[in-house]
Order: C-alpha cells, then structure tokens, then sequence
DNA sequence: TCAATGCACGC
DNA sequence: CCCTTTTGCATTGA
C-alpha cells in the first residue's frame, strides 16, 4: 500500500529575464537585468531578476539599481522595467502545461508549481523523471523557456531538489536518499529559514541540515513556538505531509508607494492615498469581497516600519468610507511617529464575500 | 477578538 | 546614488 508520495517542483529559471530574453531576440547573448523602478528618472529602485549573464559580475536580486550599474560598467548590460502582464501571461500558460501531467496542481507564485504524481507514477520515480523530462520538453517547445524540476517525496525535498541544479535542471531525491540528500545543506535552504534565523542558529554553530537534525525538538519549540519549532524539527528529517493543492481566496491586498521625497504633511500624504485606495478596491471588486478590516503601513526614513489597522462595525468596499478611515489612521501616526515617511501604504483584509453577504440579508 | 509587530520570501 | 513590493503567518499582549 503506498503510503509514499511523489512529487514534482517546477521552477522556471531566473524567469522574468527570461522572459525578457525570449521578447527580444535582439538581446541574445547580453546581460539583462529586471528591475523595480520607484523613480525611473533618477533610477531609484532594485534589481528584481537577472539572467546568467548579469549574474555573472555580481548582480543580484534585491540589489540597489546603482549598485548594479557600477557593476554593469562597460558591460553593455541592459535595464528593463519589469513587464507583469508578459509575465502573467507566460505564467497561465506554462501552469496549464504542467497541471495536464498530474493529479493534483498547485500554482506557488508566479514562477513555480507543484505537481502530485502519487497515482499517476504509483511509487515509480522513473516514470515520475520521464515525466518531469516530458514537462521541460512541452514548456521548451511551446514557450522557449527553461526551468528546473525536482522530484521527491514532498513538497520540502521537491522544492529543495529543483534548485540543486539550475538553470535547467532535473533533480530526482529517492526516499532513502531524502536524509543524505538534506544533510550537507546549508540551513536555509529550507523554507521558513530567512537571514533572521540562519543568524541565530549560526551564532550556535548550527550551519547545516545536519546540525539542524542534532537540535532538540523542546529547544526548537522553545525558541520559535510549537508551529514553527515542529516544522524545523520535521523539515531537519525530510519531513513534511503538507498536501499539493489549492490555495483558498486572497486575505489581504495592499499597496503601497514610495514617496518621491519623504514627507510628514497629512495633505500631500492625502493626495497619494487617493490612488493606492482606489487600487485596493479595485481588487476587492474583481474578487467579490469587501472588508471589515483597514489598514496602513508606513516606513519611516530611518526604514522603520510602522503599521495600524482599525476593524470596522460592517464590512465595506465604498471608498469614502475607507478613505476617512485611512487618513485619520495616518493622522495618528503622524502624532506618534514624528518623522518623515519615506513609504506609504494601505492595506484591506479581513474579508467577506459580497455573495456571502447578500446570503446573510437573506436571513 | 483586535491590534501591533516581526519574519519569511521571491520577484 | 541608499535600501521595492506583496502576502501570509505566527506571536504577543490587551
């Protein structure tokens, strides 16, 4: 009875430069470097994705676009705002590609799926390669793009797999090679480990999956509560039973905008709001939702974060409504918070159908 | 239940 | 030449 599951990571490499690559045939061969412009004159922003070439002197994600340029000196390398719809469109398809394959499909973000091969493969993992290798052709084939695959018996080995070998890879974990596989690893490489908790257990000399794997199951709990501490203890062992499947509904939307010059003036804040409301509701209009929650994150120019949210007696999406909410929680802020704010943003969660709603009126 | 905060994450 | 954006989750404290 097979108990053991299969499944597949699917990770389009450095995808939306590839993207880039493949709208531009003229740019073979050239550095390209996807950023997030906040200033596009004055070129203020960061780099959100660059491909192999840029990669190679040094370009990173999250890196400031200056950096990058003084990198990039006389490297006839090329800087591209980013072009989302492209990369949606790209997106849909390549996720309808890799859902036909598998019994159970889940989109992770823009540039990775998981797929459930349990049935399909029935514990055989060179049918689940053969797939896999099936995957990339199809994607290469319709779309000219590359990516990286994983194989594994879940969701933390697969994911882990597919950015082994990259670009273009293809990494096929074995059950009984899951904890060889893990134990040379760095620990962040598992999800949930950032640069927060890498520092801490490097501090303690825990460096690898291996080190991780040698840490108590009370010590970890202790220090990061039961949810997470479980999930290390179970991750360190190549553990996890969480299901390929649907995400549910969004609980939340935000914008937010950096500000060309910091400011402190309610009215000129005011003024920006406006716009970032207006895209809220939007969302919430496509989804058929409205919230019963409003709220504001603002970051200071010291790039401290400040965040307030007021829970309102009826769910709402009227704009008038959440706009005075909104302006009297900046105006709080900016009694206790007496500085400059480099970003501002608004928030809605807390949501409730709008069909749901008529439901209840119903009653 | 609400509000604030912090961490992760990946583009 | 400083340092984006979006969402989700967990924790803590009232």
């Amino acid at each position: 009875m097979g108990k053991e599951r299969i499944i597949v990571h699917v990770d389009l490499d450095y995808f939306f430069a590839q993207a880039e690559e493949r709208e531009h045939p003229e740019y073979a061969g050239r550095p390209i470097i996807v950023c997030v412009y906040t200033d596009i004159e004055r070129g203020r922003g960061v780099v959100s994705t660059a491909n192999y070439a840029a990669r190679a002197f040094g370009v990173r994600s999250g890196m400031p676009i200056f950096e990058a340029r003084k990198l990039a000196q006389g490297k006839d390398a090329i800087f591209l705002p980013g072009n989302y719809e492209l990369y949606e469109r790209l997106s849909a398809g390549i996720g309808e590609i890799v859902a036909r394959y598998g019994d159970t499909f889940e989109q992770a973000s823009i540039d990775e799926f998981f797929l459930d091969l349990t049935a399909r493969c029935d514990g055989d993992y060179t049918k689940a390669k053969e797939i896999a290798e099936k995957i990339k052709a199809d994607i290469f084939a319709k779309y000219k793009l590359t990516c990286s695959i994983g194989i594994g018996p879940n969701k933390l080995v697969a994911k882990i797999a597919s950015d082994f070998k990259k670009p273009d890879g293809l990494t096929v974990i074995l059950p009984e090679k899951v904890q060889e596989f893990l134990d040379p690893l760095p620990i962040d490489k598992i999800l949930g480990i950032g640069r927060k908790t890498k520092e801490y257990f490097e501090a303690r000399g825990i460096k690898t999956v291996r080190d991780l794997r040698e840490t108590g199951a009370a010590i970890l709990i202790e220090e990061f509560g039961k949810t997470i501490g479980n999930w290390l203890y179970a991750a360190a062992r190549g553990i996890d039973d969480s299901p390929v499947g649907l995400i549910e509904g969004q609980k939340q939307f935000s914008r937010i905008k950096t500000l060309k010059e910091p400011s402190d003036n309610l009215d000129e804040i005011i003024k920006e709001l406006d716009q970032l409301v207006k895209e809220v509701i939007a969302e919430m209009k496509r989804n058929e939702v409205w919230c019963k929650t409003v709220g504001i994150n603002a970051v200071d120019i010291n790039m401290r974060m400040h965040t307030k949210s007021k829970t309102l007696s009826h769910p709402t999406d009227e704009p008038e409504i959440l706009l005075k909410r909104i302006v009297e929680l900046y105006s709080e802020l900016l009694d206790e918070v007496r500085l400059p704010m480099r970003r501002i943003g608004v928030r809605v969660e807390n949501f409730e159908s709008v069909k749901g709603q008529r439901k209840l009126e119903e009653f």
